[in-house]
DNA sequence: ATTAACGTTTACGTTAACGTAAACTTGCGC
DNA sequence: GCGCAAGTTTACGTTAACGTAAACGTTAAT
C-alpha cells in the first residue's frame, strides 16, 4: 500500500512553503517522513498531514492546535472514558468553528456594505443625497 | 453626543483580556483613549474598535491585518484611485474569508464523522455483529 | 494617616513559528 | 574527477503579541 513518494522540495513547491517551514514541523513532532540514507522521503499520509496542518493555520489555529486536531482523526479509542473525552472535545471545537463562521459572515456582510458605498461613491459621486448609512461612531 | 465612557479594567472584564493588552493595543495604535489627567478614558467607539479587533483575532488575523481590515470602514476615500484600490483590497478580504469558511465547512464536517464514529463505538461496543474496532491482543 | 484598590510608566522576559546563514554530504551530468 | 544542485545538521536571529515585575501616583474608605 506504499504509493509515490515526494521530497521536501516537491513538497515545499506544491504548498508554498519553505523546506524549512517543513522541517519545522518535523521538528515539532507534527509530521514523520522516513529516510533514505539521510534523505527525508514524504509519503502521501505525510502529505495529507501537512495539508490539514496548513488548513487549520488558514483559520488562525496554532499548531499545537493543528496537531489535536488531526489526532482526533486518527484516534487511540481506547476506552469509553477517552471515547466520551473526546466527543467533548469535538463538541467545544464545533461551538469554537461556528463562531469562527459568525465572525466571517458579519465581517462579510461588512465587506459588501463597503463595496456598495464606494461604487455608489465612484459612480455617482454628487447625485447621493445623503449617507445612508447609519452604522458607526 | 458623548455616551458613556468605561475604564480599561471595565473593558478588560467584559472582553475577558488584561489590562495589558488594552494598553498594548493603544501602543500599536489600534486605539486612541482620551485622558482625564493620567488615566484612560475609553469612549463607546473605542470599545467597538476592541470589539473588532478581537473578532478579527478569532479568526486568525493579525494586529495589523484587524487595523486594516476595520479601516476599511472608516475610509479616507479622497480620489477614485483610493476607492478603487480600496475596492479591491475588499474583493481579496472576501476571497480570503470565503476560503476560511469552507476550510471550517470542511473542518467541521470532519468533527461530524469522528462523533459518529465515537457515538457507534460506545453504543454498539458489544451489540454489533462484529467489533468494528479492532483491538490489539 | 494609613491602607487598599485602582491606575500609570518603564522595561525586561517569553513563546510560537519560522528566517537565515554556515558548513557539510550526496548523487549526476559532463 | 569536478562542479553543481539539492539535500542535510546546527545554531543563532527575528517578529508578533503579549506576560510579568518594579516603582510610582490618586482617590476613597477606615
Amino acid at each position: 500500500m506504499n504509493g509515490k513518494t515526494h521530497t521536501i522540495s516537491e513538497l515545499a513547491q506544491e504548498f508554498g512553503v519553505t523546506t524549512r517551514t517543513i522541517r519545522f514541523y518535523e521538528e515539532k513532532g507534527l509530521i514523520s517522513p522516513l529516510r533514505q540514507g539521510q534523505k527525508r522521503l514524504y509519503s502521501n499520509s505525510d502529505r495529507v498531514r501537512i495539508k490539514l496542518i496548513l488548513r487549520g493555520k488558514r483559520i488562525g489555529m496554532s499548531l499545537q492546535e493543528c496537531v489535536d486536531f488531526i489526532d482526533m482523526y486518527d484516534p487511540e479509542h481506547n476506552n469509553a472514558e477517552q471515547l466520551r473525552s473526546l466527543i467533548d472535545n469535538v463538541k467545544r471545537r464545533r461551538e469554537s468553528l461556528l463562531q469562527q463562521k459568525k465572525d466571517i459572515d458579519d465581517m462579510l456582510a461588512g465587506l459588501d456594505e463597503v463595496q456598495g458605498l464606494c461604487e455608489e461613491s465612484l459612480a455617482g459621486g454628487r447625485t447621493r443625497k445623503n449617507n445612508p448609512n447609519p452604522e458607526k461612531h
